[in-house]
DNA sequence: CCACTAAATGAATGCCGTTCATTTAGTGGT
DNA sequence: ACCACTAAATGAACGGCATTCATTTAGTGG
């Protein structure tokens, strides 16, 4: 027993609206590159919540279901984006610093670039390199530095994963709210934990997320590097 | 003009069903200890993909719309079940061991509780410890540890945020696909990175992410421990 | 005993991603 | 010049989701 929407169809004719465009259009509106650059466009006027594939058709000109002959789903936008992003990320002191440097300015770059971009963090993590040719090519640029400065090839990899775990994880770091450490109500019960929030507040003028993010990679640079020959 | 679902007007006392119990039952069936617990083992059962607010509801034999008399959303059943989770993690060698065995402890059973729950790390990253009584028990208990191992005050906040970050970009990797970094038909162009690939796999008995987080995990420990008076 | 409240129901709402039959404008082959 | 084919659009569905709300009812405290 189908729900009947009850069209009138008494109407022979309705013209009452000009039909719209139907059809193959004069050209191809869309193209996987224009969805990835109107997607980052929205993203940055909307954020994620606002980021519907709804609302990516319509800033296109477009229907929704338009969008499905050019990506097979919505994961497929944020990959594209993904990969985008990552081909802003900076490697070009591998070229011409010394390793450590090198690394210091790369872990920067990558982790603010994607700090504006957490929830792309989950879809990044665990996505296969062959799927994202530009951050392949970011990969081959830190294999090829830290080959360059002496790390044993079985090394490299998990060297590489290791900083960007730390990267990644300090990414929503930046993002947490200024007070997210402050214990309330509890703060009798955690004495220890209190006042060692209380003593980093009460002397810090630069951002928590970078000064752990500084200390944490300065103790990482020196650690791995360490493996070099 | 509002739409008409038709329902037939005409059924005087239809009763073709018994009346389901509607108001209040003998005792209250819900609280925030059970809805935590159910959640959890829905979770295990169907993962976060399964985990519907409609499919919690079902394991509990309650309407969907009950669960919001004792939870104000969604994110806030997560919370809780990201609080209980972070209970589960292992403090212990505080009490009894020195310092670097102590946060090497810590770490590793910290990756291994929320590797089965990265949808929670979003969630715990940026949620201020207020609102996660048994994280805040957590986070006392590593401060008076590295309290009592000599870290300067104003150095615990951030040495512990760094820890942190590390770990929970670790727990992403042991999600990830095992040929993750296989380049495909790109490996003509990316031959640094693709030898490197090689070399690990050639030589690798123990999972990529178990290497890399105990690599990073050995250099953080080294590079921070540093700090101790 | 009665007013009040906590705690349940189920119907409705408004999104959302995705699918599908359908339409149409170019394109390549004969 | 025609025609078969295809790429690319449309809009109407669909099913699922979190959440809201009026309503009902069983205990509870004064």
């Amino acid at each position: 027993m189908p729900a009947v929407t009850s069209a009138p169809a008494d109407s022979q004719r309705p013209d009452t609206k000009p039909r719209r465009r139907v059809g193959r259009p004069a050209a191809a509106v869309l193209d996987q590159d224009g969805i990835t650059a109107a997607a980052l466009q929205l993203i940055q006027k909307s954020g994620y919540d606002g980021f519907t594939m709804a609302a990516l058709a319509r800033t296109l000109n477009v229907a929704p279901s338009a969008l499905y002959n050019h990506v097979s789903s919505k994961r497929d936008v944020l990959v594209l984006v993904q990969d985008h992003l990552t081909s802003l990320v900076d490697v070009s002191a591998f070229e011409s610093e010394p390793w450590e440097r090198a690394v210091r300015d790369w872990a920067w770059s990558y982790r603010d670039v994607f700090s504006k971009h957490t929830p792309l963090i989950p879809v990044i993590a665990v996505l296969p390199v062959t799927d994202a040719p530009k951050t392949l090519a970011m990969y081959e640029a830190v294999s090829a530095g830290f080959s360059r400065a002496g790390f044993p090839q079985e090394r490299i990899i998990s060297a590489i994963v290791a900083f960007e775990s730390f990267i990644f994880g300090s990414a929503y770091d930046v993002t947490a709210p200024a007070d997210i450490f402050d214990s309330g109500s509890m703060a009798a019960t955690t004495p220890h934990f209190t006042s060692a929030v209380a003593r980093l507040a009460e002397q810090g003028f630069e951002s928590q997320a970078d000064v752990a993010f500084s200390l944490g990679l300065k103790a990482l640079i020196a650690g791995l590097g360490g493996f070099r020959a």
